[in-house]
RNA sequence: CGCGGGGUGGAGCAGCCCGGUAGCUCGUCAGGCUCAUAACCUGAAGGUCAUAGGUUCGAAUCCUAUCCCCGCAACCA
């Protein structure tokens, strides 16, 4: 099988709770996956959880349960989270997964075996509520710890560490040579900036198991288990694995993983053609984890894709101030498509955003309900009643001009730009509406004598709406259906090419109209 | 000199990489239309594109400096 376009979004820790940067990722993740198969690419789209650590660790004591058993019911709430956001995973890995646990051995153990670990005792100061080790740049002015540290005790102990110095040189020529590995290209500076101006200092890659139980066992020492890289980052290589992916097991040294087998494909995933990623962990992405990579000897990423953070009002997003905003409450009380247009709409991937419900409210009912929706409703309304609801023979009027913006949507899909390419989209809106109120079909209609003229103008306005219903589906997969039913336009192969001029054939009867999004007045 | 992001008509944003009539949504004012979810269309007012230099025939866009705002503990992308 070819290889097929995968695309991640960073995994999400299950102690947490979801919130708009989390529905956000997910949904530019899943915009993006689908318009690739738009664009006739096969594309997979993975998403998960990351379950280690100590924080559950105490979490599940805390509660009295087994930390698995803990994990899997939070599982299921971050599962029901993906549904609610219509996105189109075709895995969702977890990292306390039989099959996680084997890949991530795997490749421990390489890397192991090829001398890229070593064992050091570090003694200084340990903050159990980071989970973190302190040095004395962490300490206040005053010489105190901040408070967010919590305890903070001395400790010495012994611990793995992993030699990424030795590749700083070539990962900064890594990046130079690759201009898109990291994007936007601010933030490829910023990576570059860091690697130049900084010696990157050996990463530690263990906790000893007296300290912390729950995670994945060194393969090489059973007193310790690895600690957060090596267990969250590898989920990207997890799956592939999993599916058969001789790009993953050759490298590491695997036949196969046990478990578990979503199907029995032999499927060719990696390397991974895009990690979108929030900008808070962009050097574990654009460092750390293409420096273990190579040193595994599996290919890179090809790109690690940077968005920014939703500010609300202006201000930070923060539960203990109040200053939030719950996707979930947005979804029930709007929609999903509402919610998914307004966050790619609103905001281009890479620079940080400001949600405002009053900007909510307004695009909703400037752009969703008095645009796309009014047009295709007076389009279709007009056809019914003039026609029959019988689509007119073809005219090319409006082809030209649509097809031109139909192939700058294109060449922004193609290269991730979703904001721009549902600015285009609303193009043909515009020139829809436009069109109606130049040509006036309506006044026609009264003149039975400019039937002819008359035809051609619904044609033109039909069509057009079938088109918009192509190049939305990626965006607003649930509108789009709506729309195809209206349409009664059963021809859909699920790809761009069928927003090409003259899919409808005269003689079609189009189905009932009905408004698409509903009419709201604007919350004060 | 810690790091990063940003300063574009009243509000929120795009344009900046690849210099060449400053664009979008909302809001205001005037007009048109009535097919449509009181939706749609046209026009107008409103911007020295933070500031100062520089490069250039030409800069919001490139370069330099300055000013201002925001984020960088946890809950969190």
């Amino acid at each position: 099988m070819s290889k097929q376009f995968y695309i991640t979004t960073a995994i999400d820790y299950v102690n947490g709770h979801p919130h708009l940067g989390h529905a956000y990722e997910k949904v530019i993740t899943d915009v993006i996956a689908r318009a690739r198969r738009s664009l006739g690419e096969d594309a997979f789209y993975l998403t998960g959880l990351d379950e280690h650590g100590q924080k559950v660790q105490q979490a599940a004591q805390a509660d009295g349960k087994e930390a698995q058993a803990y994990c899997d019911e939070l599982a299921a709430s971050w599962q029901a989270f993906s549904t609610k956001l219509g996105i189109s995973n075709g895995d969702f890995v977890r990292t306390t997964q039989p099959r996680h646990r084997q890949v991530v051995s795997a490749i421990l153990s390489k890397l192991h075996a090829n001398g890229h670990f070593y064992k050091s005792r570090y003694e200084g100061f340990y903050s159990t509520r980071q989970e973190t080790f302190l040095t004395d740049k962490d300490r206040n002015e005053d010489g105190s710890w901040p408070e967010i540290y919590g305890d903070v005790t001395e400790l010495s102990e012994e611990n793995y560490y992993f030699k990424l110095s030795a590749y700083q040189d070539w990962l900064i020529e890594h990046i130079e040579a690759n201009e898109d590995f990291v994007r936007p290209a601010s933030r490829r500076n910023e990576v570059l900036g860091l690697l130049k101006n900084n010696k990157l200092e050996d990463l530690c890659i263990s906790r000893p198991k007296e300290r912390l139980t729950w995670g994945i066992p060194l393969p090489f020492d059973p007193d310790y288990v690895t600690y957060v890289w090596f267990d969250a980052l590898t989920n990207y290589i997890t799956v592939p694995a999993a599916r058969g992916d001789r790009a993953v097991l050759a490298p590491l040294g695997l036949d196969a993983v046990d478990e578990p087998l979503t199907d029995a494909t032999s499927d060719s995933l990696w390397p991974a053609d895009i990690h979108v990623i929030g900008k808070d962990i962009l050097k574990f992405h654009a460092v750390y984890w293409p420096i273990m990579l190579h040193a595994a000897g599996v290919p890179l990423q090809k790109q690690v894709l940077v968005h920014g953070w939703w500010q609300k009002n202006g201000s930070k997003i923060s539960k203990s101030t109040g200053n939030t905003v719950d996707p979930i409450e947005v979804i029930e009380e709007w929609g999903l498509d509402a919610f998914r247009f307004y966050v790619v709409r609103e905001l281009d991937i890479g620079p940080d955003g400001n949600w405002t419900d009053e900007g909510f409210a307004a695009r909703y009912n400037a752009e969703l309900v008095n645009g796309l929706g009014n047009l295709l409703n007076r389009s279709l309304k007009m056809l019914g009643r003039y026609r029959d609801g019988v689509v007119p023979s073809r005219s090319d009027e409006l082809a030209e001009e649509v097809s031109g913006i139909v192939a700058e949507v294109s060449a922004s899909l193609g290269s991730n730009r979703l904001q721009a390419a549902l600015t285009g989209i609303w193009k043909i809106v515009s020139v829809g509406n436009k069109y109606v109120d130049s040509t006036e079909p309506f006044k026609l209609a009264k003149d039975p004598g400019k039937a002819g003229r008359l035809d051609e103008i619904l044609y033109n306005l039909v069509e057009i709406s079938r088109i918009l219903a192509v190049l939305i589906d990626p965006f607003l997969p649930g509108t789009s259906a709506k729309m195809r039913h209206q349409l009664a336009w059963t021809g859909s192969t699920g790809r761009l090419e069928d927003a090409a001029w003259g899919g409808l054939e005269g003689g079609h009867k189009i189905g009932e109209p009905e408004a698409l999004f509903p009419r709201r007045e604007t919350r004060a």
